[in-house]
DNA sequence: TGAATCAACGTATCACCGATACCGAACGAG
DNA sequence: CTCGTTCGGTATCGGTGATACGTTGATTCA
């Protein structure tokens, strides 16, 4: 009972850093005031986290998850395109309310890297946009409409935190929401077939006119489409 | 001739400090790197920008100009909305050719707070989407359309920066310009939008859970399915 | 021309930071 | 009980942003 492991100590640095991030903003997250916050010494930090980015990504990741269960955000309506639109909205509300966690998940953006937390996040995106996919509402690749919506969301939220509060356009992020779902959903409502058999009919069906294969390429498909159709 | 005037001094600094930010990256930009580099004692630095924040910022404006004046990207087409275009490509861009600077520019979002040279490149911005507007070709305040392009823009940029080179969508700038231009101008028909497409991804999106096609078929299904998707 | 004044310069240093070497204690294996 | 190993804490290293202060050099005025 009450045994002090090494989750616990982990955790309990973990908030005095959220807290101490949240207070004093990203300069006041030296490693001697967290460590100080936490109780630990400063040695501790690296042996659990290895280096000072690394307790970084795992305050960002840690406030991230914070809020996303404060919010009891993972449910689904059902709609997949109604979920996207609440993703949307939950990620640019976690941006806004607290802006020094998402700075650090995506402000500090070096060549090439990304930090855990918007991986994290981004994975979430994708799970969705695959639902959306799946539901025939999609009219760009599930890669592309996920990165759209990715870099776009990002950017109204890192435009809107370096606007000073009274400055901001309250409907940016509606707008830029609806703009890109324009873009990236098909207009009708109607199902395209929730059965994968019927998907491929219906993709076979309109296969003669695509330019984007080889006849070569065209012949073969067909012919798996029809295994699809027929299973 | 050939004294030594402040703006000397300072112009030598700048150089030395861009030479040295796209050389080691950010952390290099240490004042003492700097001011060796630049043959200047480290109070130097404090005299002439008062902060290093405020180096940071004469940096990163020192580097957007230069990758102007190199571009002599100044002049006009005639054509307000052509105008527009070239100023999104031009500013993806430098982005991709300079993230450094870029990153330095608008990475560093703290609230309420904007790099100058990044209120210098929204003043350009600005100007171009009101020549849009006496065009009579805006559908939306210049306020709001400048300030859509502008955050879609920038995170374009930012994400394309932290997704590795060769994991980079090549046409994400040109759909994201196409899709706010969309929103914000004039006389822009949406395009038909073939169904064949939407097909393909609602197929792509069920094709793991097919057992019709072996699994070198099915690797190689996804990747014309993207191909269609795609076109 | 010479001296007085003041701004710019360079030395030296401060407090703090990220990171780590090293030692001693606690604990488990034999 | 003893030995070895692992882990936490002390002390410290090199480096950073920032600045106080004595000195020098140029400018200005008599």
């Amino acid at each position: 009972m009450a045994t002090k492991t090494a989750t616990d100590t982990r955790e309990r640095i973990l908030e005095a850093a959220a807290a101490l991030l949240a207070a004093e903003g990203r300069d006041g997250l030296s490693t001697r005031a967290v460590s100080a916050a936490a109780g630990v010494q400063p040695p501790a930090l690296y042996r659990l986290f290895g280096d000072k980015d690394g307790l970084l990504d795992a305050v960002a990741a840690y406030g991230f998850d914070e809020y996303l269960t404060s919010k009891r955000a993972l449910g689904s309506t059902g709609d997949a395109v109604e979920d996207l639109r609440r993703g949307w909205d939950l990620h640019i509300e976690f941006g806004l309310s607290r802006p020094e966690f998402y700075v650090l998940m995506y402000g500090d953006a070096r060549p090439g890297r990304t930090s855990p937390a918007a991986r994290e996040a981004e994975a979430m995106l994708r799970s969705i946009v695959e639902r959306v996919a799946e539901a025939g509402r999609l009219r760009v690749s599930v890669e592309r409409a996920a990165r759209l919506v990715h870099a776009t969301g990002m950017g109204v939220v890192l435009s809107l935190i370096a606007t000073p509060e009274e400055d901001r356009d309250a409907e940016l992020s509606q707008t830029a929401r609806e703009t890109v779902l324009a873009r990236i959903l098909t207009g009708t409502e109607e199902q395209a077939g929730s059965e994968l058999p019927e998907r491929a009919i219906a993709l076979r069906a309109g296969l003669e006119g695509t330019t984007a294969l080889t006849e070569a390429e065209r012949v073969l498909m067909a012919e798996w489409l029809d295994r699809i159709a027929n299973a």
